[in-house]
DNA sequence: TAGATTGTTAATCGATTAACAATC
DNA sequence: TAGATTGTTAATCGATTAACAATC
């Protein structure tokens, strides 16, 4: 079902934490970096640094270390921001309208170009410039427009159909806000914001030494 | 410097996902449910839930599996679901008036207490119910109430230091939506919700087959 | 050239999967 | 009791770390 990536998860979750620190230190005048220093910034091991870059490719130099801004830059390749993305924003909820109101995303590529919402108290709003339509028109904009990437911040029990109106109509990537793993086709790409389970493991994290003192406790009973 | 958890982070991460689906089942009127059945809904092997589930006990019944709603009642009190947090926001821009407006989290037992922002024109509105309060009250209120909970949304550039302030006054788990790699003591927890990473994990994906072709390509020549 | 640091192979560690005895 | 399914130990797989030769 799935399609097999070629880099561990592991690894891609780690590129933007890279791309965000290279952007810092190109931003305080750094000009070289080895993964040695790199490590110690971001906490990770000089060698992991080096396994994780070359999986894309050998973009250091021996004796010398990685160009901050070259380094950065072949990142920002791989992360795809060299590409524009026209995006919509499907349900113009909380969520949806704070997306919506996220500038940062515009200059990387990320443009919004529709917003829908099944609320007429929602429909006919202007959100960062952009009006909220009828979720009636999601269809028909789908056929009229190519649209990239979707903002799915629906309520849970509409994100799996949403999900599929989307993909029929051609949308390549789900930035999904719902509180569910939705069911993709391979070649959809999906990455989920699940922000109570965000808070959920918060909260675990807190709770986690009382706990195990509470489970061992009843252990020596 | 930081605790070692006696979880590995992978369990703790399918921990909200396991109670999600429980939810669901619970919904449905399931009552009773086996390993091999709740894997085959979450795309997890029984062997994975049956390890995962007994790094907190052995909650299940051999020949009968486990009972929906005692297992996910136990995976709530591992989740800390079973205390009330007091909440405050700190940063009343998009991200953090969408927290507050979020009811779900309410009815689990985080309770927004206050909001808190630097502009003039976000101080005296009423969010959800709270009002927003000017970031030079911040340190007084922490003096003044029990804070359990922050959620830190903020500019980057000021989230370090403002996480300092919650960490003296005495917030034990700060949920940050900044993007920035907090540093934070022992004993205060922290998760992130990096938006933005989010996003570009998305876009890695979407371009990961062309990546490849083309990395693949250079290497014939 | 000598020193530094990468790219890459080998060793280790940890997480996932498989197997099976315990037991409901 | 027999059948089913857990809890748990052992085997496997993959990710991280260490080591070092290549090379700038």
């Amino acid at each position: 079902m799935a399609y097999k990536s070629r880099v561990s998860d592991a690894v891609v979750r780690r590129l933007p934490m890279y791309y965000r620190h290279l952007k810092e230190l190109e931003k305080a005048g750094v000009v070289r970096i080895s993964s040695q220093e790199l490590g110690e910034r971001m906490n990770l091991t000089a060698s992991q640094i080096r396994q994780d870059i070359n999986c894309f490719g050998g973009f250091g130099q021996q004796g010398y270390g990685y160009h901050v801004s070259n380094l950065r830059e072949r990142i920002a390749e791989i992360l795809g921001l060299r590409h524009q993305y026209h995006v919509i924003i499907v349900g113009a909820g909380n969520i949806g309208r704070a997306v919506a109101n996220y500038a940062g995303f515009t200059k990387e590529g990320f443009s919004v170009q529709a917003m829908f919402d099944v609320s007429p108290a929602l429909v006919g709003i202007d959100v960062h410039g952009v009006l909220v339509q009828p979720m009636e028109k999601l269809e028909s904009w789908l056929e009229a427009h190519q649209v990239d990437i979707a903002v799915l911040s629906v309520p849970k029990a509409y994100a799996q159909d949403t999900a599929d109106t989307l993909v029929r109509g051609g949308v390549r990537g789900i930035w999904n806000f719902a509180p569910v793993d939705l069911v993709l086709p391979e070649g959809v790409a999906v990455n989920n914001v699940h922000l109570s389970d965000s808070l959920h493991i918060l909260s675990y994290r807190m709770n986690e030494k009382d706990l195990f003192a509470a489970i061992d406790a009843a252990k020596q009973s």
